[in-house]
DNA sequence: ACCGCCATCCTCCGAAAGGGGGACGCCGGG
DNA sequence: CCCGGCGTCCCCCTTTCGGAGGATGGCGGT
């Protein structure tokens, strides 16, 4: 099956499949919704999906696809490799996460994998995962603090719109620097937008 | 004539016009470079052009072609609609202008239309031509300073790279501010990432 | 010749920001 | 049961920001 909400992407996707023997398109969907309707009555092997639709987006489709048919293995297929797609991607349980640049070969043997049993990573993918053992998540209270200096707003501001003590917005901010290894809020909030943290 | 970098967009771009009879498919090129090979020896109409690609980008790419070939009609078929893509593309002189959500319909459309040297518009991208009449452009120079906040760096720092004084760093972040309705530098980054100015 | 944009420089100053400590209660996992 | 992470709060201190003025020269287009 395969989601995603582009015609063009879709169109292609089915037509690199066209000529494979092993492999047939039983379904297409252009939203998360839509994937979860279809998967219960097409019933796909393997899932080629898109992270960011419309509506229902890749992460929350394949948490509540992996609900309702653990059987059906996803494979994320996306432009962006940031790690907070990454990250949210494989704690949903994906068997595999390929970029939109894969040439046709690396999507059927992926899918074959897939249906097999096996896990397929794109390399940047892999060694995203791998050069991140520190990779520091800021806690929600954090990135709320965080989202608000995105918006160019002041300590004070912050605080009052928390309703907690400008100290603790400081303390807050102290923290995230530490975590993503900056030590400025413009820094930090180029880093943040860049992992997909707001 | 089709450039992207995703094999699967140019699969899927292939088969749309595959059965349609006034348009046909003469070349394909995978980044900017190719592109202008291509294009001097296929001599197609029409270019449907991605921005975002490795190597010679879709600006740089249509500026050229249409230094080579002014008779040749771009249209830019890419998934963002920033500000800054938006009016660089309009600046190199495109004929067009699509999101790749576009419905293969609109794609017919669009191709027929420019190549009767009519102009076409995605919906979100008129829009945005339309609402932006005080898009304040940083100066390449105050770019240069908002990039290294982007990155961190106090405005000493930022002085000693760019060879200026500190006041003058001041002075160039005013003016950005101002250009882009903040009041903060954390701001001001996330603005300039969100119009794709950095 | 003029006007607008750009880049460069300046002073003054209050308000932020950021780094260094330390402290408390809460909760959940080992 | 204790420890670690979290969220909250406090102190002190130095540096940096950002706003408010204004000023100079160069360059390109009209």
């Amino acid at each position: 099956m395969i989601v995603d909400d582009h015609p063009v992407v879709r169109d292609g996707l089915r037509g690199m499949f066209d000529h494979v023997a092993d492999i047939e398109v039983v379904a297409e969907a252009s939203d998360g919704f839509e994937a979860l309707a279809m998967a219960r009555r097409a019933r796909p092997h393997v899932v080629l999906m898109d992270l960011r639709m419309p509506g229902l987006d890749g992460v929350g489709a394949i948490r509540r696809l992996r609900e309702d048919h653990p059987e059906i293995k996803v494979v994320v297929l996306t432009t962006y490799d940031t790690d907070a797609d990454v990250a949210r991607a494989m704690a949903a349980g994906v068997a595999g996460y390929l970029l939109k640049d894969a040439p046709r070969e690396e999507l059927h043997r992926a899918v074959r994998t897939a249906a097999a049993g096996g896990a397929v990573l794109a390399p940047s993918v892999a060694s995203a995962l791998m050069s991140r053992p520190a990779a520091q998540e800021p806690s929600p209270r954090e990135l709320e603090v965080l989202r608000l200096v995105a918006r160019g707003s002041a300590n004070k501001e912050i605080a009052r719109a928390l309703l907690i003590s400008e100290t603790t917005v400081k303390t807050h901010l102290k923290h995230v620097f530490a975590k993503l290894g900056v030590d400025s809020r413009a820094a930090a909030v180029v880093v943040a937008m860049e992992r997909g943290l707001i």
